[in-house]
RNA sequence: GCGAAAGUGGCGGAAUUGGCAGACGCGCUGGACUUAGGAUCCAGUGAGGAUAACUCAUAGGGGUUCAAGUCCCCUCUUUCGCACCA
């Protein structure tokens, strides 16, 4: 009998052997096939690595160790993406500097990814918060602000009063705050943005050219918002005056019913008209209202519009040139389109319920069976025909659209448009613990960013960092560091001081890994050239609209400048589920149902981690964590570890029960496919086949050990080294299956006699109909009744029509 | 409101894409070995039925088919994403 299994003495000793020998580092050889696995780099919080992390991390580890017995050149990096808030505020709360907690907590994180026995390449280890890397973020900011895509707006923000903090609308849906969770309040402030919507296109179009999950690609398709229309003019007249009021629709078909215009409250156009608008009080009293509400609300109170006619405005339909009324009213967004709309009642639900509570006609303008009087008549099929509608009657909808746009071009009162609801990419913090803007401002040459020799630009060394209450970044504080001199006139002049979000260093990790200590480029175009595309990437749902997308954005705008030569960045994207807790909730400390992945290692090992996590679930799916179920795991492993009791040489065993190469193929397939649960299921079985017979050959340990070392890498590099005299796994090949050989020589189908399951028999592989049937009566399952009709699928099922 | 995905034993989940529903694991029941069992091994485990034949079972209802968890129609539920987006 071999000796209990030391998981602490093997997974340590394995684990010095790796870490010490290196040897999951890589260079660029062009002999190999290259394959560059990606998994998110973590943050590196206080807490330390949770189990979310494990399985998020795991699938990489498998497909990169696979692919490396498979003889593949593995990149397969980490690092931390280290600035950012929590760090900060557990610094100011404790009184370090954030580069000693950030340090600490790198180590940590280290230590605890090593104990799990992760194969990442540790020499190539980046740190978003090193100098050497936010030297090149920092670059890359010069080079968008050179070509105009990162510019800086007066707007108002949303500023979340605990944090102290401007947050993007990505951080601060539903008006609370993402970290903390305090209501966010509206705040008018100077903000750097960069224009990702110039990007908006190619980040639509490039998605055609990934393999990701099409739930991905839809919600960042939903995130860009892309809709086509037209811009279409009207002239609102006030008093004498005409003035142009372009709106925005998708529906310029629908131009004859649109019987008002309705300006979002924020609208230039009102301050412009107000002489002639005879209840002015009131409308500059429900713009003020509306300035209060924060946005969530406005969307939120939805339900009930409301507004105001302008009195004593009124706006020309450019198609029939009747008079229109003019409302204001915040269900009409200024940030959306061009903050005014023309309103077809008759076939828009929003519209129409204005139309209802102010009494307006409704026009019919789609041919249907709705009384649009009654209810609204929205046209989703394109296939409506036009009514009363002169210049474009009979025409089916999409005929419709392009007739009208033509029409409108001709009077020179529309033209089509393309939008967008991404918003630009709001671009900067009022935080210390960031990458500093590298532009100075100038009062003679504006603004300048600082030459690229002088990069990094190092955040100044201080003593106080806490945030302003005046929402001004803790770096303003710093009056040494904020004035400088003009690079390019000398003159006096002050740097920037606000920092960027933290999504900055984490939009082109990716390329650091390639070539993480090159100081004269942010990504070596040698390394580049060999490594090329991240070929397989995995992370989080939660980042799909966010970092996904933003480093999506950079890479093709490196592209754009030539630093990289693939235009996206991943070929190939996939999601983990989250972990719930036991109960089935999300693990919270509150709920207090979280799972330590250091307790589950002391008690059970990595491996056992390591497996479970994997065969919790559906990878792709949330999965509730099991406290029992990890025993199953640790049964398997240990069932595992007992084969080597029960090793005969091969002619003493009869292994015709085990189609090694079915399992070769399906476990290689399952990885390949994110299906790790099943894989495992597979080997599973393959043992219970084994240990049911009572005897196992080298050729299976070895083909199982193979199998089952990219999931547990420490046992099963030890029972190889067992059962080979001292040969290292990791110098074996992963094994291949022979195609021929998948098939049994016999199989068992199931006998159906009208649909329904009446028995089994044992055919001969490939077996044609007649002997089949003649198998089926020897066994008396027909019973003595007539056959009429018998349809049999080769080797799967024979069903029986009889009487 | 719009969009997407999903609903299978006591639980996590399988099902070669229309072909034996419940693989694999947990849990549970009985047994063996044990001073002991939160160790290990063996057997059983969807429900009903005399523990037999058989019948019923994949959210509910209808349909297509020799054959439906899988395809079609309707209803319900859940999760996720987007949301006064013009």
């Amino acid at each position: 009998m071999a000796k209990d299994y030391d998981f602490k003495a093997i997974e340590k000793k394995w684990q010095n052997y790796w870490y010490k020998g290196n040897i999951f580092e890589v260079t660029e050889d062009p002999n190999k096939e290259k394959f560059y696995s990606l998994i998110e780099f973590p943050y590196p919080s206080g807490s330390g690595l949770h189990v979310g992390h494990i399985r998020a991390f795991s699938s990489m580890e498998v497909i990169s160790r696979k692919k490396r017995l498979q003889q593949y050149n593995v990149l397969f990096p980490i690092g931390y993406d280290a600035f950012g808030l929590p760090t900060e505020n557990y610094a100011i709360k404790t009184k370090q500097h954030p580069r000693k907690v950030t340090d600490s907590n790198i180590k940590k994180f280290e230590e605890q990814l090593k104990s799990i026995g992760y194969s990442f390449c540790w020499d190539r280890t980046v740190d978003t918060t090193d100098p050497s890397y936010y030297k090149w973020t920092q670059w890359i900011f010069i080079q968008l602000f050179k070509k105009g895509l990162a510019y800086k707006s007066k707007t108002t923000v949303n500023f979340c009063p605990e944090c102290k903090v401007v947050l993007a609308n990505e951080e601060s849906q539903n008006g609370v705050c993402d970290r903390c969770g305090s209501e966010v309040i509206q705040k008018e402030k100077d903000v750097w943005f960069l224009k990702i919507r110039d990007y908006a296109e190619t980040l639509l179009s490039g998605l055609s050219t990934v393999n990701f999950p099409e739930r991905i690609k839809t919600e960042q398709e939903n995130w860009i918002g892309k809709s086509t229309g037209a811009e279409v003019t009207f002239q609102i007249i006030s008093g004498d005056d005409q003035h142009p009021v372009v709106v925005y629709t998708t529906r310029p078909d629908t131009i004859y019913g649109a019987t008002f215009l309705v300006l979002s409250p924020e609208h230039p156009i009102i301050h412009a008209i107000e002489e002639n608008i005879q209840n002015l009080p009131e409308i500059l009293d429900y713009q003020d209202k509306a300035r209060h509400k924060k946005e969530f609300e406005r969307v939120q109170l939805s339900k009930e519009k409301t507004g105001i006619i302008l009195k004593g405005i009124k706006a020309i339909n450019p198609l029939t040139n009747k008079e229109i009324p003019v409302f204001v009213a915040d269900y009409v967004m200024m940030d959306y389109g061009t903050g005014a709309i023309m309103a077809v009642p008759a076939h828009d639900k929003r519209d129409w319920d204005f139309a209802k509570a102010f009494g307006l006609p409704i026009i019919e303008v789609i041919k249907s069976d709705v009384d649009v009087q009654k209810e609204p008549y929205v046209e989703k099929n394109d296939k409506g025909i036009m009514v009363n509608s002169p210049l474009i009657n009979g025409l089916p909808v999409p005929e419709a659209i392009s007739k009208m746009i033509h029409e409108m071009e001709i009077l020179g009162v529309g033209k089509p448009k393309t939008d967008y609801k991404m918003k630009d990419w709001a671009f900067n913090r009022q935080r210390y613990w960031g990458e500093p803007i590298p532009i100075v401002n100038c009062k003679k040459c504006g603004q300048v960013p600082i030459p690229e020799e002088q990069l990094p630009l190092l955040l100044p060394e201080m003593k106080d960092f806490s945030p302003t209450d005046d929402a001004s970044s803790p770096l303003s504080k710093c009056s040494d560091w904020v004035n400088t001199v003009c690079p390019i006139c000398g003159g006096p002049a002050t740097r920037e001081t606000d920092t960027m979000p933290q999504w900055a260093g984490s939009s082109w990790y990716f390329l650091r890994y390639m070539s993480p200590k090159d100081d004269n480029f942010a990504v070596n175009p040698e390394a580049y050239s060999y490594w090329g595309q991240v070929d397989w990437y995995n992370g989080g749902m939660e980042h799909v609209t966010r970092h996904l997308i933003y480093s999506r954005f950079w890479n093709q705008f490196l592209y754009d400048i030539g630093v990289v030569t693939n235009k996206e960045p991943y070929a190939r994207r996939s999601a983990q589920g989250l972990i719930l807790g036991a109960d089935g909730e999300k693990m919270s400390k509150s709920r207090g149902n979280v799972v330590n992945p250091d307790d589950v290692l002391k008690d059970y090992g990595a491996d056992v981690l390591r497996t479970f996590i994997l065969f919790i679930g559906d990878y792709e799916k949330p999965a509730p964590w099991s406290p029992d179920g990890i025993k199953g795991c640790q049964r398997f492993l240990s069932r595992y570890w007992a084969l080597q009791d029960i090793l005969k040489p091969d002619k003493y065993v009869d292994n015709s029960d085990l189609n090694l190469d079915l399992l070769i193929k399906k476990v290689d397939g399952d990885y390949e496919n994110c299906k790790f649960n099943t894989a495992i299921a597979f080997l599973m079985t393959a043992l219970n086949t084994i240990f049911s017979r009572g005897c196992v050959t080298k050729k299976e340990i070895n083909t199982i050990s193979l199998l089952l070392n990219p999931v547990a890498p420490h046992i099963t590099s030890e029972l190889f080294s067992i059962i080979n005299d001292g040969a290292m796994i990791d110098k074996a090949v992963f094994p291949k299956y022979n195609p021929d050989k998948l098939v049994m020589d016999s199989v068992e189908i199931p006998v159906q006699i009208m649909g329904k399951l009446r028995g089994k028999v044992v055919i001969q592989t490939g077996s044609d109909e007649e002997s089949v049937m003649a198998t089926v009566k020897e066994q008396g399952l027909l019973d003595g009744k007539t056959v009429l009709k018998v349809i049999y699928v080769k080797d799967r099922i024979i069903n029986i029509i009889a009487k």
